[in-house]
RNA sequence: GGGCGUGUAGCUCAAUGGCAGAGCAGUGGCCUUUUAAGCCAUUGGUUAGAGGUUCGAGUCCUCUCACGCUCACCA
């Protein structure tokens, strides 16, 4: 690690300044770059010594050039068209292949082993007498698993049957010096595949996810998932119609959600600015430039605690569009992730933690009020303040935080009694105004908004609103909420006097909707915390090691 | 931030307060169709770190670090 470290600073010693004094003289070019490294154990050792053993051999470990005819893959299905074809003997093919030593078996004057690339994997076969002495004795010395090679040779079938090259060339393509950890297959009868030492450590995994991903062929498939969901969601919104657009991380003033914000400076500018944490009002601002609707998918950063569903920076879908409702963003929501889950499940029909999710819409539409209801008996708008509200839940059992207002009460009442129960997925509409400040009021409720939230699996999927166009009553709300979490909180949303001056040049009725992005994967690919689907997740500094 | 738990060889894991071990990987040897190859021999440890109790600590106690679960926080 401190290594790795000197190493950056490496680059440094080209900028013309002078050395410190008494510090030592810069060295020479060379030599020394290479023994910056040095083994932490003798399975490293080893490997150097092979590396230096290599270039004895006047074989470079890392060459410039690489062929490759055939990915594994196509060379044995190339291979299995020509014994398709072939009446006796297939027509001799002939392959160049590369990839990485996952497993290998010297037998005395045979050498097998598996390469493995992104495609999958294939066994070479190489006999002493094909490929001479001298490369055989390098491959018996020097070469380790882990290591990339290339392969030239003709497809053949061993005795055991499996298809394989017969190789008549072998070269190193990038000596690997630290060995990946070993993790063997067999395939069972039933075809299931048994692993056998797999790496499982769940902090290494994380800290060392190339690591992870090159050992665990599963973890590869989950960020594969991951892709053809985010491509999917693409595909749906511009088959509907809706542009991609691309707004700033970087903002003077935050907005759109009920977060803290990660503070950073600009050195030329003197100016503070903010990592978003959403991309509502800017998105929103293009809706007042014309475009009927609008989908941004990136990144939002949140300056809040870290669980198995919250990460610090995650990945957000939000999509605006212009003459509907929330009742048109459900009907959208429920089309487009039933369409996510066919393209990357197979089908609208998902496991998730041992439960069947049946996403093929229409899902389930409920109010607050009524699920609520439905679970503590509690009718909230019987107690219409924050007061009386804390009573009833305390008297149901419930916790009932003191400071909390009357939304935020609601709000708790939402998260612990009935968002856990929302495994199917379901809609819950219809939020108290004072947790809502982008939301258009129902028409004859004033202390209820026209918002939604979807739940499936138990966990919040995404949030939707009839988009507030009024900029006077938005204007009302920026002051409310200042009013309403006080200077002392940290979570007050600003007044942003530049959308609110958008929103007066006239905004059409629309509805927006925000699908967090991570989520929806980990129902995807099954996984039950967040981390297990971003490929580096934000781990704590390590001080000790 | 609170509570509970985990940390032993490169990886996966054992070890009643009493000599720190196994499998895989590695090294040396045998083996020209292996596939978790096999057989013989063998290297590898600051038991996360610091301190304490004890004749003796991987094991018990205190503190620190990291991770996991959970609560709090959190659109």
């Amino acid at each position: 690690m401190i290594a790795h470290a000197s190493t950056r600073s490496r680059g440094h010693c080209f900028e013309r300044r002078p050395l410190p004094q008494g510090g030592p003289a810069p060295t020479q070019r060379g030599e020394q770059d290479f023994a910056m490294w040095t083994p932490s154990n003798n399975l490293e050792q080893e490997r150097l010594d092979k590396l230096n053993s290599l270039r004895r051999r006047q074989i470079d470990p890392y060459p410039n050039r690489v062929v490759r005819t055939h990915t594994t893959v196509e060379a044995a299905r190339a291979f299995e068209a020509a014994e398709r074809q072939a009446t006796s003997e297939p027509e001799p093919i002939s392959v160049t292949v590369t990839g990485r030593i996952v497993r290998q078996n010297l037998k005395g004057k045979v050498y097998f082993a598996h390469i493995e690339d992104g495609a999958g994997r294939l066994q070479l076969f190489v006999r002493i007498d094909k490929v001479g002495e001298s490369t055989y004795e390098m491959i018996r010395q020097d070469l380790d698993l882990g290591d990339f090679v290339q392969a030239s040779g003709t497809m053949m079938r061993t005795r055991a049957g499996e298809i394989s090259v017969l190789v008549d060339e072998l070269t190193v393509l990038a000596k690997a010096l630290s060995p990946l950890p070993v993790i063997k297959e067999r395939v069972r009868e039933d075809g299931t595949v048994e692993r056998y030492g797999a790496f499982s450590d769940v902090e290494e995994r994380y800290r060392q996810r190339y690591a992870d991903l090159a050992v665990n062929p599963d973890t590869r498939a989950v960020f594969r998932a991951r892709a053809r969901t985010i491509n999917a969601l693409r595909q749906f919104l511009d088959a509907e119609g809706f542009l991609e657009v691309e707004t700033p991380i970087l903002q003077p003033i935050y907005g759109g959600a009920a977060a803290r914000p990660f503070i950073t400076h600009h050195n030329q500018l003197h100016q503070d600015l903010y990592l978003r944490i959403s991309f509502e009002l800017y998105l929103k601002r293009l809706l007042v430039g014309m475009y009927d609707a609008v989908y941004e998918i990136g990144r939002d950063f949140r300056n809040e605690g870290v669980s198995f569903k919250h990460n610090p920076e995650f990945t957000q879908l939000e999509y605006y569009q212009a003459y509907t409702d929330y009742y048109g963003m459900m009907d959208l929501t429920e089309r487009m992730i039933a369409f996510v889950a066919e393209q990357v499940t197979g089908s609208t029909i998902i496991h998730y933690e041992g439960n069947t999710i049946d996403l093929t819409p229409p899902w389930t539409r409920i109010t607050l009020r009524d699920a609520i209801r439905e679970r503590t008996g509690i009718d909230y708008t019987e107690h219409p303040d924050a007061q009386t509200l804390a009573a009833a839940m305390q008297r149901a059992g419930l916790a009932a935080p003191p400071k909390y207002t009357w939304g935020k009460l609601v709000d708790t009442l939402l998260g612990d009694t009935v968002e856990p129960t929302l495994i199917q997925p379901t809609f819950i509409l219809d939020y108290p105004r004072d947790i809502s400040p982008f939301a258009k009021s129902v028409p004859g409720d004033a202390s209820h908004v026209e918002r939604f939230e979807v739940f499936i699996g138990g966990m919040e999927m995404g949030n939707a609103f009839t988009e507030l166009n009024d900029p006077l009553d938005q204007e009302a709300r920026f002051v409310e909420m200042g009013r309403l979490y006080g200077a002392e909180e940290d979570e007050a949303t600003p007044v942003d006097e530049d959308y609110l001056r958008a929103m007066r040049y006239g905004m059409p009725p629309c509805g927006g909707c925000g699908i967090g992005v991570d989520r929806l994967v980990m129902l995807m690919t099954d996984k039950s915390t967040i981390r297990e689907v971003l490929l580096f997740p934000h781990l704590r500094e390590r001080n000790d090691r």
